[in-house]
DNA sequence: AAGGTGACCGGCC
DNA sequence: TGGCCGGCCACCT
């Protein structure tokens, strides 16, 4: 695997969740719109799995749309993902985001970007 | 070149 | 009120 083009739809992925503040979360599927590919939600799961080697990349700030951590056990260590966010000031019981419509952020879409 | 796959989503039992 | 099913789209073999 690896990066085969720099303008790849991973790459757009990437770029998004760049831009996530601190403290907040986004969802997969805000972010697969916000490329200009609404439904390919799933593809961003898999962009974060590819973007383990990436230290710039805040994959941790990425939920599904119920704000449930499901990606927790794609990282190094399987509370990782939780221990970020905590770190964050985001408060997860259970795998569940406390709170989670005041901590989630919705990225720009490209007509309105 | 075709098919399998997935850190999802929405709608329908 | 919760679980299942089908669709979805880019990537990999």
């Amino acid at each position: 695997m690896g990066i085969t083009s720099s303008e790849s739809f991973f790459e757009k992925v990437y770029a998004v969740v760049r831009r996530i503040p601190q403290g907040k979360v986004a969802t997969y599927g805000d972010i697969a719109k916000s490329i200009g590919s609404p439904g390919a939600a799933r593809m961003v799961g898999w962009a974060m799995n590819a973007s383990h080697a990436l230290d710039d990349v805040p994959a941790h700030r990425v939920v599904n749309r119920n704000g449930l951590l499901t990606g927790k056990a794609h990282f190094a260590h399987p509370d990782l993902m939780q221990q970020l966010l905590e770190n964050e000031g985001i408060v997860v019981i259970d795998n569940q985001i406390q709170d989670f419509k005041t901590k989630i952020w919705v990225p720009p879409l490209p007509e309105e970007a």
